[in-house]
DNA sequence: GATTATATATCAGTATATCCGATATATTAT
DNA sequence: ATAATATATCGGATATACTGATATATAATC
């Protein structure tokens, strides 16, 4: 074995901050030590991890590929010490979900959580579907709970739990007192939804596929809160996840519109980085996810 | 991180051989130098990992709970060297296996495996079930094939591919006539079987249940070949993987027997030590036996 | 119970590695 | 051109890891 623990701490530092400084300092070393601790594990193999292109470290092929293993080697040397130090489970972790599970879904998991497994310092990170990709992707994000479908060569899809988007409307507005609303209704009636590029908005237009050129989106606002204050205002009729209408169905406040020729069927999945080391405390993450489901 | 992966590998060594000096000369390094690397290992985290009893090492508790973390660290640390050493997939595979596996079943496989992946360096170690469980188990061995149950805490078991039982004798035998054996007619032959204990014996015990202390096993024998040759020297009847038959019966010197009432099936496993890390290698080694299959 | 063989622990000395601070050098921004 | 920002390199202090020799403890043998 002709590398150390350290020399792994210092590439994966710098792959993360691409400038060698930087990860110095997050490592609490100097630059120097850090510049001669990477230079060292390249000259022992006789190889390059990096470009020095100019004065940035970029990771080149081969230090591409062993990123993974690298950050996997890490969190398995991080268990390791906690078991040393008989704390049990225990770290971090940063998980990253949508606006809508974010709010609504896994605050009770995360309560949950927390109660049975004390130890782990958990941390929500709420973000639109493609930021918290990317996080999980560059290890930033232990795990990300997200909506829409969203495929990378690095990343590991499952799916989680379904849901189902719910059209709806004030008691007063004239649909309420159908028992199912038309084509022709949907078409005819002021929508207010989430803006473009939410994982809520992507699956309300797959379910009106066909009908979205005459749509009329008579509002895009960025909070389900303000959907439903919005419509509650008698500004038009919405469509949100029906988790995110419970409290105000139950109230009576809002009522559910019956669209049966339309699939509002969705799916939540998990990602995580494919060779991503599970650390117990992720492993414990997952099962209470499905536990709670 | 205050442990190198020096000191994993003189508790990995010391864990495995329960010798210091053993450990030591293993890693060709002085007997000092490994008291010195397991002490500082056990200081840093104020902590035991080993119970000196007398002049024995014996791993406590925590050794225990920490071994499997460890052998997992240092496969990957192997595997991120061999990626840097740009040798892509390489590195050694301890296969085990049972006599009639490893004689029949897994050559051809192996065969292929080392024309798909030359640069792997493949052992395979022929021994009953049990001695073969305890090697997977004490990492001795990466992965096991075997035919018999065996269920251990440590051990994952996944099933692997089914194999079938044949009564047989030769042309000449005065069964070889009948279309079907009875029961009656199993409890009247001389049969001739692998010893007790042995996973074919295992299988035939079990599917001769009831009837069991009625035959009358004419002789022993520990190789399925030394079978082969008695029955056809007309001692008696026999029952052994189909497998290892093919042969003789496209020969004509044996000729199987149909036992309708009894079932002949079972099932070879794999079994892996639950918490090894699956190296490519044995990934791709568990990919070439279940495509063979 | 004394003796021998076998193991582990400890100590001193040495070689090696790691790190910091200072400085040289290169690149980007202004 | 100049300033700001980064990386590489060098010398020296410190810490670490190793060997060989030795002390100590245990198991085996007579």
């Amino acid at each position: 074995m002709k590398f150390t623990l350290r020399q792994l701490q210092v590439f994966i530092a710098t792959a993360h901050y691409k400038n060698l400084s930087r990860a110095a300092e997050s490592l609490a070393m100097s630059q120097s030590a850090a510049s001669g601790a990477l230079q060292d594990l390249e000259q022992r193999y006789s190889t390059q991890l990096f470009d020095r292109v100019g004065k940035r470290l970029q990771l080149n092929g081969l230090g591409h590929s062993l990123r993974p293993l690298a950050e996997s080697l890490m969190s398995q040397a991080d268990e390791f010490e906690r078991a040393l130090q008989q704390q049990d489970i225990a770290g971090k972790l940063n998980v990253g979900a949508t606006l809508t599970i974010g709010n609504y879904v896994v605050i009770p998991i995360i309560a949950q959580f927390m109660r049975d497994y004390p130890a782990i310092d958990i941390r929500l990170h709420v973000a639109n579907t493609a930021h918290i990709a990317e996080q999980v992707i560059n290890y930033e994000l232990d795990i990300g709970l997200i909506e829409g479908e969203y495929n990378h060569q690095d990343l590991s899809i499952v799916p989680w739990q379904s849901d189902e988007l719910v059209v709806f409307c004030t008691p007063e507005h004239p649909y309420a007192a159908f028992d199912v609303l038309t084509d022709e209704q949907l078409v005819a009636a002021n929508w207010i939804l989430r803006e473009s590029g939410s994982g809520t908005r992507q699956a309300f237009d797959r379910a009106m596929h066909g009908l979205l050129n005459e749509l009329k989106t008579h509002l895009e606002l960025e909070h389900t809160e303000a959907i439903k204050r919005a419509v509650e205002a008698g500004l038009g009729i919405g469509c949100l996840s029906k988790i995110t209408l419970a409290d105000a169905f139950s109230r009576g406040s809002l009522v559910p519109l019956e669209v049966p020729d339309r699939d509002m069927e969705r799916q939540f999945y998990f990602i995580t980085h494919k060779k991503k080391y599970w650390s117990v405390g992720l492993q414990r993450w997952i099962e209470c996810c499905q536990g709670t489901t």
